[in-house]
DNA sequence: GTCATTGCAAACGCTTTGCATCTGT
DNA sequence: ACAGATGCAAAGCGTTTGCAATGAC
């Protein structure tokens, strides 16, 4: 992302500035229908299983860009992967099955408040916080 | 922790099978005093700079050893590092400066009966929960 | 003496990057 | 035409592992 590709000369990206290529579209388009967190591997994977010569490092490139912009929701796997997911919009936590993946969106008022206050209380600032519930579904 | 050293035959680790030595000594001396979570290069440069001779292949091997007998608490920082730290003991949370590290430990009544109830009303079995608040602390 | 542990270096897996080429605008 | 995007391969980085040597019991 500092190189002579993917910024402008300031080194600063400007949401907006992206260009339109079939393979950006690809990748969102992979991730639009899924309702799970898929790493940048995944989406490469099927996205080449599906026809497509997209190279590896474009799906991490494209998918940091998008993140980056605030399109997609990202979460650090337990093992240390980095997995991607179409975020709705606005701010929210998960309920995600360890063995399928299902995920369910949460809204969360009294943490979002308790986190509020004992950032406040401890004097931190710009506290944003993590919050996510992992179980076995229904169905599993 | 599945080839010839670190387990017994049957590759399963039994807690207590640990041998008393200076190196695990020193990792968790390393740890006792400090309040903050460190990654295992960090622990490896700290007891490298006061003159123990330990690999970092065994500071990682202890960390994980003492992190699987429910010694030490493990988080994945934003860059996917692990990051270690002693664990008073019990469920909490953390509230963690991401300038200088300092870390406040959290009760969290509220969080713990709202991720119960969410989890119960969509049916999801053995919910863990992660929570974890990061801000920048008044001094940094 | 036995077997877990250690240290080193090589191997790994995920991610990033340099560079020449291509493509959207 | 120009700046951003792509693909490939190589490099980076944190972490793990094979193996011979060492040390605990």
């Amino acid at each position: 992302m500092s190189g002579s590709s993917g910024a402008s000369a300031s080194g600063v990206r400007v949401p907006g500035t992206r260009r339109r290529t079939a393979q950006h579209e690809a990748v969102l388009h992979e991730l639009a229908g899924s309702d799970v967190f898929v790493t940048a591997q995944e989406v490469h994977g099927r996205l080449r299983a599906g026809g497509s010569g997209i190279g590896l490092a474009t799906v991490y490139r494209a998918l940091a860009a998008l993140a980056a912009d605030g399109e997609l929701d990202v979460r650090r796997t337990e093992e240390g992967e980095t997995a991607y997911r179409r975020c709705s919009q606005g701010h929210h936590h998960h309920l995600v099955c360890r063995t399928c993946g299902r995920t369910v969106e949460l809204d969360g008022p009294a943490v979002e408040s308790w986190a509020d206050r004992v950032s406040a209380q401890h004097s931190f600032r710009d506290t944003r916080h993590t919050v996510e519930l992992v179980g076995t579904c229904a169905d599993c």
